[in-house]
DNA sequence: TTGACATGTTAGGTTATGTAACATAAGATA
DNA sequence: TATCTTATGTTACATAACCTAACATGTCAA
């Protein structure tokens, strides 16, 4: 069994969840029904928790308290994936040379200061002055 | 005069920056309220926006529509600033190798699917069975 | 001096959470 | 096995905080 699927085995219930992470059993059902996690259950339906759903509603928990909002933070889990998946692309991709990585990164990141994303009103501009 | 400059240029009052982005001068005031924006004054105190005020406020109605909160967009602000600049370290440094930069991106994506973060679950676990 | 813009207040809809009521599952014990 | 207890499930209602709209009032500028 490798790392990773060692930290999705369901392993803890949401009583034990609950000390863990310091959040009611309320707040950790309403995650779910909104589809910030997404436990295991068990024949009885119980929810059963593995690491990485732990993780998960650690992260919930700091971003609540800084206000962001569940809408929000599916949109923080998004962005983290997102820039993941773009740099994982370059990288896996064996025939890529490591320069070609690097021209590539400089290009993205130094240029726009964003990642992969181009001037927005460019568009808007030219929808509106026509 | 660079590209940066120029962007930042403070060019347009509320009425065409309301028309440009379909937002109410209400929200807009709303969110220089909160910090997210920071348009120039002129001497009379009246806002003026630049290409980039623009540009934000137009992934601010986007990110608004998907219904994250303003905490929430901040969060996401700060994301990207975040994610480009580990990334600008790695590349600006001229004395780190490119195989080094390709290295250190496969330790750092592939491997825990996040951006220099480790398990949070570890630091908690701990604390918990002493 | 009139239209655009500034600030402040108020009211209403949405969201996140608490709480309570009641049903079912799991585990312990007679 | 039968039954008792506790943990967990779902659902419904209440509430506080957040965001927007609407309006009032004052100021700047063409």
């Amino acid at each position: 069994m490798n790392d990773d699927t060692r930290r999705n085995q369901p392993l803890f219930p949401i009583s034990i969840v609950m000390k863990l992470t310091e959040l009611s059993a309320r707040q950790i059902r309403y995650y779910e029904e909104h589809e910030l996690i997404n436990p295991a259950r068990t024949d009885g339906n119980r929810r059963m928790f593995s690491f990485n759903d732990v993780d998960k509603l650690l992260e919930i928990k700091s971003l609540i308290e800084q206000g962001v909002n569940l809408a929000g933070i599916k949109r923080v889990f998004e962005l983290n994936q997102q820039a993941v998946s773009l740099l994982k692309n370059e990288v896996k991709n064996e025939q890529v040379s490591d320069a070609a990585i690097h021209r590539r990164l400089k290009r993205d990141l130094l240029h726009a200061g964003r990642l992969g994303k181009t001037s927005l009103i460019q568009g808007e501009l030219s929808r509106f002055f026509h």
